[in-house]
DNA sequence: GTCTATATCCAGATAGAC
DNA sequence: GTCTATCTGGATATAGAC
Protein backbone atom coordinates (compact mmCIF):
# COMPACT_ATOMS: atom_id res chain seq x y z
CA UNK A 1 0.00 0.00 0.00
CA UNK A 2 1.82 2.99 1.12
CA UNK A 3 4.80 0.97 2.75
CA UNK A 4 6.64 1.56 -0.84
CA UNK A 5 6.18 5.05 -1.39
CA UNK A 6 9.55 5.56 -0.60
CA UNK A 7 11.15 1.99 -1.68
CA UNK A 8 14.59 4.12 -3.15
CA UNK A 9 15.49 5.96 0.31
CA UNK A 10 17.79 3.96 2.21
CA UNK A 11 16.23 5.02 5.20
CA UNK A 12 12.32 4.06 4.35
CA UNK A 13 13.60 0.80 2.79
CA UNK A 14 15.45 -0.42 6.71
CA UNK A 15 12.56 1.25 8.05
CA UNK A 16 10.13 -1.04 6.37
CA UNK A 17 11.89 -3.95 6.83
CA UNK A 18 11.97 -3.24 10.45
CA UNK A 19 8.72 -2.89 10.89
CA UNK A 20 8.45 -6.64 8.64
CA UNK A 21 11.03 -8.03 11.23
CA UNK A 22 8.36 -6.64 14.04
CA UNK A 23 5.19 -8.00 12.49
CA UNK A 24 6.93 -11.53 11.51
CA UNK A 25 7.49 -12.17 15.30
CA UNK A 26 4.32 -10.79 16.41
CA UNK A 27 2.90 -13.64 14.12
CA UNK A 28 5.15 -16.18 15.45
CA UNK A 29 4.46 -15.27 19.13
CA UNK A 30 0.26 -15.24 17.85
CA UNK A 31 0.91 -18.77 16.30
CA UNK A 32 2.10 -20.18 19.55
CA UNK A 33 0.20 -18.57 22.28
CA UNK A 34 -2.77 -17.07 20.37
CA UNK A 35 -3.67 -13.54 19.01
CA UNK A 36 -5.06 -12.37 22.20
CA UNK A 37 -1.99 -12.97 24.32
CA UNK A 38 0.89 -11.43 22.47
CA UNK A 39 2.35 -8.28 24.55
CA UNK A 40 4.49 -5.68 23.08
CA UNK A 41 7.29 -7.10 25.13
CA UNK A 42 7.33 -10.44 24.35
CA UNK A 43 7.26 -9.46 20.59
CA UNK A 44 10.09 -6.34 21.38
CA UNK A 45 12.47 -9.05 23.03
CA UNK A 46 12.13 -11.33 20.00
CA UNK A 47 13.52 -8.93 17.49
CA UNK A 48 16.34 -7.82 20.15
CA UNK A 49 14.31 -4.56 21.27
CA UNK A 50 12.61 -3.50 24.54
CA UNK A 51 9.11 -2.61 24.59
CA UNK A 52 8.99 1.23 24.39
CA UNK A 53 11.15 1.01 21.14
CA UNK A 54 8.00 -0.83 19.04
CA UNK A 55 6.89 2.48 19.43
CA UNK A 56 8.79 3.99 16.34
CA UNK A 57 7.30 1.55 14.47
CA UNK A 58 3.53 1.75 15.22
CA UNK A 59 1.93 4.22 17.52
CA UNK A 60 -0.07 1.58 19.41
CA UNK A 61 -0.50 -1.89 20.04
CA UNK A 62 -3.58 -2.37 18.28
CA UNK A 63 -1.84 -0.52 15.08
CA UNK A 64 0.41 -3.60 15.27
CA UNK A 65 -3.11 -5.52 15.16
CA UNK A 66 -3.94 -3.66 12.13
CA UNK A 67 -0.74 -3.86 10.08
CA UNK A 68 -1.25 -7.63 10.35
CA UNK A 69 -4.77 -7.78 8.95
CA UNK A 70 -3.57 -5.99 6.05
CA UNK A 71 -0.97 -8.53 5.64
CA UNK A 72 -3.36 -11.21 6.00
CA UNK A 73 -5.93 -9.72 4.09
CA UNK A 74 -3.33 -9.00 0.79
CA UNK A 75 -2.33 -12.67 1.15
CA UNK A 76 -6.31 -13.90 0.50
CA UNK A 77 -6.35 -11.28 -2.09
CA UNK A 78 -3.49 -12.70 -3.63
CA UNK A 79 -4.33 -16.31 -3.07
CA UNK A 80 -7.53 -15.89 -4.99
CA UNK A 81 -6.40 -13.62 -7.56
CA UNK A 82 -3.90 -16.90 -8.41
CA UNK A 83 -6.63 -18.66 -9.85
CA UNK A 84 -6.25 -19.29 -13.25
CA UNK A 85 -8.57 -18.79 -16.72
CA UNK A 86 -10.82 -21.91 -16.85
CA UNK A 87 -13.42 -21.98 -19.51
CA UNK A 88 -15.52 -24.03 -17.25
CA UNK A 89 -17.39 -22.46 -14.77
CA UNK A 90 -17.77 -25.20 -12.51
CA UNK A 91 -13.92 -26.19 -12.71
CA UNK A 92 -13.08 -22.53 -11.52
CA UNK A 93 -15.27 -22.72 -8.79
CA UNK A 94 -13.55 -25.69 -7.82
CA UNK A 95 -10.63 -24.54 -7.82
CA UNK A 96 -11.28 -21.28 -6.35
CA UNK A 97 -12.95 -23.07 -3.70
CA UNK A 98 -9.82 -25.45 -2.61
CA UNK A 99 -7.75 -22.13 -3.11
CA UNK A 100 -9.68 -20.37 -0.32
CA UNK A 101 -9.87 -23.86 1.91
CA UNK A 102 -6.08 -24.01 1.21
CA UNK A 103 -5.22 -20.47 2.89
CA UNK A 104 -7.51 -21.12 5.77
CA UNK A 105 -5.96 -23.75 7.32
CA UNK A 106 -2.45 -23.66 6.13
CA UNK A 107 -2.52 -20.71 8.76
CA UNK A 108 -5.53 -20.69 11.28
CA UNK A 109 -4.11 -17.90 13.27
CA UNK A 110 -3.93 -15.51 10.21
CA UNK A 111 -7.89 -17.07 9.53
CA UNK A 112 -9.24 -16.09 12.97
CA UNK A 113 -7.86 -12.84 12.69
CA UNK A 114 -9.51 -11.82 9.47
CA UNK A 115 -12.46 -13.88 10.13
CA UNK A 116 -13.17 -13.47 13.22
CA UNK A 117 -13.15 -11.30 15.94
CA UNK A 118 -9.76 -12.95 18.25
CA UNK A 119 -8.66 -9.82 19.78
CA UNK A 120 -10.90 -8.17 22.40
CA UNK A 121 -10.86 -4.31 21.77
CA UNK A 122 -9.92 -4.61 18.08
CA UNK A 123 -11.59 -4.02 14.81
CA UNK A 124 -9.78 -4.22 11.80
CA UNK A 125 -9.51 -0.30 9.74
CA UNK A 126 -12.46 -0.61 7.22
CA UNK A 127 -10.36 0.40 4.09
CA UNK A 128 -8.61 -3.11 5.18
CA UNK A 129 -11.34 -5.08 5.70
CA UNK A 130 -12.98 -4.34 2.17
CA UNK A 131 -9.95 -6.03 0.93
CA UNK A 132 -11.26 -9.14 2.05
CA UNK A 133 -15.03 -8.47 1.42
CA UNK A 134 -13.81 -7.95 -2.40
CA UNK A 135 -11.91 -11.13 -2.62
CA UNK A 136 -14.79 -12.93 -1.40
CA UNK A 137 -16.93 -11.21 -3.73
CA UNK A 138 -15.19 -12.98 -6.70
CA UNK A 139 -16.42 -16.23 -5.54
CA UNK A 140 -19.92 -15.20 -5.61
CA UNK A 141 -19.59 -14.31 -9.33
CA UNK A 142 -17.99 -17.99 -9.51
CA UNK A 143 -21.53 -19.27 -7.68
CA UNK A 144 -23.57 -17.33 -10.95
CA UNK A 145 -21.36 -18.45 -13.38
CA UNK A 146 -21.64 -21.98 -12.22
CA UNK A 147 -25.81 -21.67 -12.46
CA UNK A 148 -26.16 -20.90 -8.67
CA UNK A 149 -28.17 -17.90 -7.84
CA UNK A 150 -30.71 -16.32 -5.44
CA UNK A 151 -29.33 -15.08 -1.81
CA UNK A 152 -29.97 -17.97 0.23
CA UNK A 153 -27.63 -20.63 -2.01
CA UNK A 154 -25.10 -18.66 -1.96
CA UNK A 155 -25.44 -18.04 2.07
CA UNK A 156 -25.96 -21.81 2.07
CA UNK A 157 -22.55 -22.39 0.15
CA UNK A 158 -20.53 -20.19 2.53
CA UNK A 159 -21.92 -22.42 5.06
CA UNK A 160 -20.53 -25.28 3.88
CA UNK A 161 -16.89 -23.84 3.24
CA UNK A 162 -17.37 -21.93 6.71
CA UNK A 163 -18.12 -25.78 8.38
CA UNK A 164 -15.33 -27.45 6.73
CA UNK A 165 -12.59 -25.21 7.71
CA UNK A 166 -13.86 -24.34 11.23
CA UNK A 167 -13.48 -28.22 12.03
CA UNK A 168 -10.95 -28.99 9.94
CA UNK A 169 -9.05 -26.31 11.96
CA UNK A 170 -10.80 -27.27 15.51
CA UNK A 171 -10.21 -30.61 15.29
CA UNK A 172 -7.55 -32.24 12.70
CA UNK A 173 -5.21 -29.56 12.59
CA UNK A 174 -2.33 -30.25 9.91
CA UNK A 175 -4.86 -32.73 8.44
CA UNK A 176 -7.14 -33.13 6.03
CA UNK A 177 -10.16 -35.17 7.66
CA UNK A 178 -12.79 -32.38 6.72
CA UNK A 179 -10.74 -30.61 3.67
CA UNK A 180 -11.04 -33.65 1.76
CA UNK A 181 -14.61 -33.64 1.54
CA UNK A 182 -14.94 -30.26 -0.35
CA UNK A 183 -14.86 -31.58 -3.34
CA UNK A 184 -17.75 -34.52 -2.73
CA UNK A 185 -19.69 -31.31 -0.79
CA UNK A 186 -19.53 -29.04 -3.68
CA UNK A 187 -20.69 -31.64 -6.12
CA UNK A 188 -23.88 -31.73 -3.64
CA UNK A 189 -24.11 -28.42 -3.56
CA UNK A 190 -24.32 -27.83 -7.18
CA UNK A 191 -26.98 -30.81 -8.06
CA UNK A 192 -29.50 -28.96 -5.61
CA UNK A 193 -28.87 -25.58 -6.17
CA UNK A 194 -27.22 -25.21 -9.72
CA UNK A 195 -29.63 -24.95 -12.71
CA UNK A 196 -27.95 -27.59 -14.83
CA UNK A 197 -25.57 -27.47 -18.08
CA UNK A 198 -23.91 -24.52 -19.74
CA UNK A 199 -24.42 -21.46 -18.17
CA UNK A 200 -24.88 -18.24 -20.76
CA UNK A 201 -23.22 -14.92 -19.52
CA UNK A 202 -25.61 -13.48 -17.15
CA UNK A 203 -26.25 -9.82 -15.91
CA UNK A 204 -27.16 -9.59 -12.42
CA UNK A 205 -30.69 -9.35 -10.78
CA UNK A 206 -31.53 -5.68 -9.82
CA UNK A 207 -32.82 -6.16 -6.81
CA UNK A 208 -30.88 -6.16 -4.06
CA UNK B 1 -23.99 -33.68 39.65
CA UNK B 2 -22.45 -33.35 43.25
CA UNK B 3 -24.34 -29.95 43.79
CA UNK B 4 -27.57 -31.37 45.52
CA UNK B 5 -25.73 -33.73 47.70
CA UNK B 6 -27.18 -31.95 50.35
CA UNK B 7 -30.44 -29.97 49.50
CA UNK B 8 -31.76 -31.07 53.24
CA UNK B 9 -29.14 -29.73 55.30
CA UNK B 10 -30.09 -25.61 54.69
CA UNK B 11 -26.68 -24.37 55.25
CA UNK B 12 -26.07 -26.55 52.06
CA UNK B 13 -28.73 -25.21 50.19
CA UNK B 14 -27.97 -21.53 50.78
CA UNK B 15 -24.23 -21.88 49.94
CA UNK B 16 -25.87 -23.42 46.67
CA UNK B 17 -28.33 -20.64 45.79
CA UNK B 18 -25.44 -18.29 46.21
CA UNK B 19 -22.78 -20.32 44.02
CA UNK B 20 -26.17 -20.19 41.46
CA UNK B 21 -26.41 -16.32 41.94
CA UNK B 22 -22.63 -16.02 41.30
CA UNK B 23 -22.72 -17.82 37.99
CA UNK B 24 -25.92 -16.59 37.05
CA UNK B 25 -23.38 -13.01 37.42
CA UNK B 26 -21.00 -14.70 35.66
CA UNK B 27 -23.39 -15.23 32.57
CA UNK B 28 -24.55 -11.80 32.19
CA UNK B 29 -21.28 -9.81 32.28
CA UNK B 30 -19.81 -12.71 29.48
CA UNK B 31 -22.98 -12.08 27.30
CA UNK B 32 -21.96 -8.23 27.95
CA UNK B 33 -18.15 -8.25 27.45
CA UNK B 34 -17.54 -11.66 26.65
CA UNK B 35 -15.96 -14.41 28.33
CA UNK B 36 -12.54 -13.89 28.51
CA UNK B 37 -13.16 -10.19 29.45
CA UNK B 38 -15.15 -11.14 32.72
CA UNK B 39 -13.05 -10.11 36.12
CA UNK B 40 -13.63 -11.25 39.49
CA UNK B 41 -14.21 -8.19 40.50
CA UNK B 42 -17.05 -7.57 38.54
CA UNK B 43 -18.56 -10.62 39.05
CA UNK B 44 -18.11 -10.09 43.02
CA UNK B 45 -19.77 -6.44 42.72
CA UNK B 46 -22.87 -7.73 40.42
CA UNK B 47 -23.72 -10.05 43.66
CA UNK B 48 -23.36 -6.94 46.03
CA UNK B 49 -19.77 -8.90 46.94
CA UNK B 50 -15.97 -8.07 47.09
CA UNK B 51 -13.85 -10.37 45.26
CA UNK B 52 -12.06 -12.39 47.55
CA UNK B 53 -15.13 -13.55 48.71
CA UNK B 54 -15.98 -15.40 45.89
CA UNK B 55 -13.27 -17.49 47.21
CA UNK B 56 -15.31 -18.94 49.73
CA UNK B 57 -17.06 -20.49 46.55
CA UNK B 58 -14.83 -21.69 44.11
CA UNK B 59 -10.89 -22.13 44.26
CA UNK B 60 -9.80 -19.94 41.44
CA UNK B 61 -11.29 -17.84 38.32
CA UNK B 62 -10.81 -21.01 36.23
CA UNK B 63 -12.82 -23.07 38.74
CA UNK B 64 -15.61 -20.92 38.13
CA UNK B 65 -15.42 -21.07 34.23
CA UNK B 66 -15.45 -25.14 35.00
CA UNK B 67 -19.08 -24.66 36.94
CA UNK B 68 -20.37 -22.39 33.95
CA UNK B 69 -19.06 -25.04 31.23
CA UNK B 70 -20.62 -27.92 33.19
CA UNK B 71 -23.97 -25.61 33.34
CA UNK B 72 -23.57 -25.06 29.56
CA UNK B 73 -23.14 -29.30 29.40
CA UNK B 74 -25.89 -30.03 31.16
CA UNK B 75 -28.20 -27.56 29.32
CA UNK B 76 -26.89 -29.29 25.91
CA UNK B 77 -27.75 -32.93 27.46
CA UNK B 78 -30.75 -31.88 29.14
CA UNK B 79 -32.12 -29.90 25.58
CA UNK B 80 -31.09 -32.84 23.02
CA UNK B 81 -33.28 -35.42 25.42
CA UNK B 82 -36.08 -33.69 25.32
CA UNK B 83 -36.99 -35.10 21.54
CA UNK B 84 -40.08 -36.51 21.87
CA UNK B 85 -40.14 -40.27 20.47
CA UNK B 86 -40.76 -40.60 16.69
CA UNK B 87 -41.58 -43.35 14.15
CA UNK B 88 -39.82 -41.51 11.50
CA UNK B 89 -36.31 -41.61 11.24
CA UNK B 90 -35.97 -38.25 9.11
CA UNK B 91 -38.37 -36.32 11.54
CA UNK B 92 -36.22 -37.32 14.23
CA UNK B 93 -33.11 -36.17 12.49
CA UNK B 94 -34.64 -33.20 11.73
CA UNK B 95 -36.22 -32.74 15.01
CA UNK B 96 -32.97 -33.22 16.85
CA UNK B 97 -31.35 -30.84 14.32
CA UNK B 98 -33.81 -28.16 15.01
CA UNK B 99 -33.00 -28.21 18.75
CA UNK B 100 -29.51 -28.05 18.72
CA UNK B 101 -29.63 -25.31 16.08
CA UNK B 102 -32.02 -23.81 18.28
CA UNK B 103 -29.97 -24.30 21.93
CA UNK B 104 -26.38 -22.80 20.22
CA UNK B 105 -28.18 -19.46 18.48
CA UNK B 106 -30.32 -19.07 21.67
CA UNK B 107 -27.04 -18.60 23.76
CA UNK B 108 -23.80 -18.06 21.59
CA UNK B 109 -21.58 -17.19 24.56
CA UNK B 110 -22.91 -20.21 26.31
CA UNK B 111 -22.38 -22.17 22.69
CA UNK B 112 -19.01 -20.55 22.12
CA UNK B 113 -17.62 -21.79 25.80
CA UNK B 114 -18.99 -25.17 25.20
CA UNK B 115 -17.68 -25.75 21.30
CA UNK B 116 -14.76 -23.25 21.13
CA UNK B 117 -11.72 -22.40 23.54
CA UNK B 118 -12.31 -18.56 24.23
CA UNK B 119 -10.68 -18.28 27.38
CA UNK B 120 -6.96 -18.48 27.07
CA UNK B 121 -5.55 -21.15 29.81
CA UNK B 122 -8.96 -22.51 30.49
CA UNK B 123 -9.98 -26.23 29.51
CA UNK B 124 -12.97 -27.99 30.63
CA UNK B 125 -12.97 -30.52 33.00
CA UNK B 126 -12.82 -34.09 31.51
CA UNK B 127 -15.47 -34.66 33.26
CA UNK B 128 -17.53 -32.39 31.56
CA UNK B 129 -16.57 -32.24 28.58
CA UNK B 130 -17.65 -35.97 28.17
CA UNK B 131 -21.17 -34.71 28.51
CA UNK B 132 -20.97 -32.80 25.85
CA UNK B 133 -19.46 -35.83 23.70
CA UNK B 134 -22.05 -38.52 25.12
CA UNK B 135 -24.89 -35.67 23.98
CA UNK B 136 -23.43 -35.30 20.46
CA UNK B 137 -23.50 -38.97 20.24
CA UNK B 138 -27.25 -39.15 20.05
CA UNK B 139 -27.28 -37.42 17.06
CA UNK B 140 -24.90 -39.86 15.57
CA UNK B 141 -27.54 -42.20 16.56
CA UNK B 142 -29.87 -40.74 14.44
CA UNK B 143 -28.17 -39.97 11.50
CA UNK B 144 -27.80 -43.80 11.01
CA UNK B 145 -31.03 -44.69 11.28
CA UNK B 146 -32.23 -41.88 8.60
CA UNK B 147 -29.81 -44.20 6.56
CA UNK B 148 -26.47 -42.41 6.96
CA UNK B 149 -23.60 -44.34 7.39
CA UNK B 150 -20.10 -43.84 6.97
CA UNK B 151 -17.66 -41.48 9.28
CA UNK B 152 -17.19 -38.86 6.32
CA UNK B 153 -20.79 -38.68 6.14
CA UNK B 154 -21.05 -37.53 9.70
CA UNK B 155 -18.24 -35.21 9.31
CA UNK B 156 -19.77 -33.44 6.57
CA UNK B 157 -23.82 -33.54 8.48
CA UNK B 158 -21.48 -32.19 11.37
CA UNK B 159 -19.40 -29.44 9.25
CA UNK B 160 -22.97 -28.08 7.45
CA UNK B 161 -24.39 -27.46 10.78
CA UNK B 162 -21.61 -25.96 12.01
CA UNK B 163 -21.32 -23.83 9.37
CA UNK B 164 -25.27 -22.68 9.52
CA UNK B 165 -24.27 -21.88 13.70
CA UNK B 166 -21.76 -19.93 13.22
CA UNK B 167 -22.90 -17.48 10.46
CA UNK B 168 -25.48 -17.18 12.04
CA UNK B 169 -24.48 -16.63 15.25
CA UNK B 170 -21.60 -14.25 13.88
CA UNK B 171 -23.22 -12.15 10.97
CA UNK B 172 -27.15 -12.34 12.26
CA UNK B 173 -26.97 -12.42 15.62
CA UNK B 174 -30.82 -12.98 16.81
CA UNK B 175 -32.36 -13.56 13.10
CA UNK B 176 -32.49 -16.40 10.98
CA UNK B 177 -30.77 -16.15 7.83
CA UNK B 178 -28.77 -19.08 8.38
CA UNK B 179 -31.31 -21.21 10.53
CA UNK B 180 -33.85 -20.93 8.22
CA UNK B 181 -31.85 -23.24 5.89
CA UNK B 182 -31.36 -25.86 7.94
CA UNK B 183 -34.02 -27.51 6.54
CA UNK B 184 -33.44 -27.26 3.06
CA UNK B 185 -29.85 -28.60 4.07
CA UNK B 186 -30.96 -31.60 5.36
CA UNK B 187 -32.88 -32.10 2.48
CA UNK B 188 -29.88 -31.86 0.53
CA UNK B 189 -27.88 -33.89 2.49
CA UNK B 190 -30.06 -37.11 2.74
CA UNK B 191 -30.87 -37.13 -0.66
CA UNK B 192 -26.92 -37.34 -1.52
CA UNK B 193 -25.81 -39.20 1.65
CA UNK B 194 -28.91 -41.60 3.16
CA UNK B 195 -30.28 -45.02 1.58
CA UNK B 196 -33.40 -44.27 -0.07
CA UNK B 197 -36.86 -45.60 1.68
CA UNK B 198 -36.82 -47.13 5.01
CA UNK B 199 -34.24 -48.08 6.80
CA UNK B 200 -34.16 -51.73 9.57
CA UNK B 201 -32.45 -51.67 12.38
CA UNK B 202 -29.00 -51.33 11.92
CA UNK B 203 -25.63 -52.84 13.65
CA UNK B 204 -22.72 -50.59 13.31
CA UNK B 205 -20.14 -51.86 10.81
CA UNK B 206 -17.32 -53.09 12.37
CA UNK B 207 -14.51 -51.35 9.83
CA UNK B 208 -13.60 -47.74 11.08
C1' DG C 1 16.19 5.14 17.27
C1' DT C 2 16.87 2.96 21.31
C1' DC C 3 17.27 2.99 25.86
C1' DT C 4 15.97 3.38 31.21
C1' DA C 5 12.70 4.86 34.25
C1' DT C 6 8.27 5.48 35.34
C1' DA C 7 3.24 6.55 35.20
C1' DT C 8 -1.01 4.38 35.35
C1' DC C 9 -3.87 0.81 35.67
C1' DC C 10 -5.82 -3.59 36.59
C1' DA C 11 -5.61 -8.48 37.14
C1' DG C 12 -5.80 -13.02 40.35
C1' DA C 13 -4.89 -14.50 44.67
C1' DT C 14 -3.75 -14.56 49.87
C1' DA C 15 -3.52 -13.02 54.99
C1' DG C 16 -5.77 -12.06 58.70
C1' DA C 17 -9.18 -9.01 61.36
C1' DC C 18 -13.98 -9.14 62.54
C1' DG D 1 -18.38 -15.76 55.38
C1' DT D 2 -17.18 -11.34 54.37
C1' DC D 3 -14.35 -7.77 54.73
C1' DT D 4 -9.89 -4.54 54.18
C1' DA D 5 -5.35 -4.49 53.00
C1' DT D 6 -1.89 -6.20 50.42
C1' DC D 7 1.17 -9.21 47.56
C1' DT D 8 2.74 -10.16 43.08
C1' DG D 9 2.80 -9.58 38.58
C1' DG D 10 1.93 -7.86 34.15
C1' DA D 11 -0.05 -4.78 30.77
C1' DT D 12 0.11 -0.30 27.51
C1' DA D 13 2.00 3.84 27.05
C1' DT D 14 4.94 8.16 27.87
C1' DA D 15 9.11 11.20 29.27
C1' DG D 16 13.37 12.21 28.57
C1' DA D 17 18.53 10.91 28.54
C1' DC D 18 21.88 9.38 25.22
Amino acid sequence: MFADADLEDPRAARREATRERILQAAWDLARRDGLAAITLRQVARQVGMRAPSLYTYFGSKNAMYDAMYAQAAQDLAATLARRPQTSDPRRRLRGRMRLFTGFCVADPVRYQLLMERPVPGFEPAPQSFQITVAALAATRADLQAAGVHGEPAVDLFRALITGLVSLQIANDPGGDRWTRLQDGALDMFLAHHATPGREPEHHPPKGR
